[in-house]
DNA sequence: GTCTATAAAAGGATAGAC
DNA sequence: GTCTATCCTTTTATAGAC
């Protein structure tokens, strides 16, 4: 009867382990320390590393993705709609520090598998581009050079978290972290001033 | 008398290997395959995986961090430095695509080892930032800022590149690519623009 | 220096008792 | 549903012949 219990602690254990080390790095036996259960059961709940795996990153995948909706919002201005997505980007790896690194690394680890990945979200890639298109009032390479400008500068830092602070900080993380919390305003300012002035 | 041939043979091999799929996704048998060797060739030269490993690492990571020094070269106007940085840069990881990924995977894995990796290369963080500080006449803080979003720009599209090329161009790498050799231009420009108008 | 063969260890997966 | 014991494969590492 312990069932969803059990599924929980195991999906829990599993996402921490493989986010921090990755598909190759993660080991069954360490998830299931983790966990509090033994191999045999991780086994018993989903058949396979490759199975559990792929259950994670799915979850994990579809919490981001997803969110590039909010610039397509009409409703609100484009100052507004930036300042949301970032901060909200920002805000969900401030909780899940290895959230961008993992992505895409497993994404380069077997970049096949992204078709399912997207068509799962039941988001298409190309519908949200043109989303943007429009309600940006840019043109599509307008649209491209700026979302991987904005995705750049909300999501490497955290993916250079170790090394950066390292260098700017001389590794002092909290630091660190009040130069990421700084970054959610300046993020924007910087992105919608370019906007501007080109 | 074949020593220096086999040896360069064997870290070309590990390079490629360990860059494409990490520490943990290499494995030697494919690093001797690569190699033309077999795997006791390859201990016989470095004893260990992590001593391979280590030697790879600290050779690819020596080649980048030191372009940092470009933007203390108080010879060249700031406009300069910005340009040439970026275009250098930008150009050793369309040389090297794995590259970003890798440097980042491996930090995360194992952050500890960074101090030495430091060390090695002969330049200190600190002394870097305050030279950039004094050179690039801004505040210590406003480096930071400057800085990092200059590495973003610059690296984050590269460790992306099989995410992006699928959200923004289907799946075409070729024009993926062309996006990124125009970034060469538009990123020096987005950043100047954000100094001027701040 | 280079190879074949093999040891030794680790890690994923299953059988069977409870 | 959960555990212990064990199997099987993969992978790292070494011994010893050439």
């Amino acid at each position: 009867m312990t069932e969803k219990q059990t599924e929980q602690k195991i999906l829990d254990a599993a996402r921490e382990i493989f986010m921090r080390k990755g598909m190759h790095g993660a080991k069954m036996q360490e998830i299931a320390d983790e966990a509090g259960i033994n191999k045999a059961l991780l086994h018993y709940y989903f058949r396979s590393k490759d199975k559990l795996f792929d259950r994670i990153f799915q979850e994990v995948f579809g919490q981001l993705f997803p969110k590039l909706q909010i610039l397509v919002d009409a409703t609100k201005s484009i100052e507004e709609r930036v300042q949301i997505f970032v901060k909200e980007y920002m805000t969900v790896m401030q909780q899940n520090p290895f959230l961008p690194l993992f992505i895409l690394h497993e994404i380069q680890r077997d970049p096949d598998s992204l078709h399912e990945r997207f068509t799962s979200t039941g988001l298409q890639p190309e519908i949200v581009m043109q989303g943007m298109s429009a309600s940006l009032d840019m043109t599509v390479d307008e649209v491209k050079m700026f979302l991987v400008n904005m995705l750049s500068l909300c999501i490497f830092p955290f993916a250079a978290k170790p090394l950066l602070s390292r260098i700017l900080y001389a590794g002092d993380d909290k630091a660190y972290d009040s130069f990421l919390e700084e970054r959610k305003l300046s993020v924007p300012e910087f992105i919608l001033n370019s906007l501007k002035n080109q």
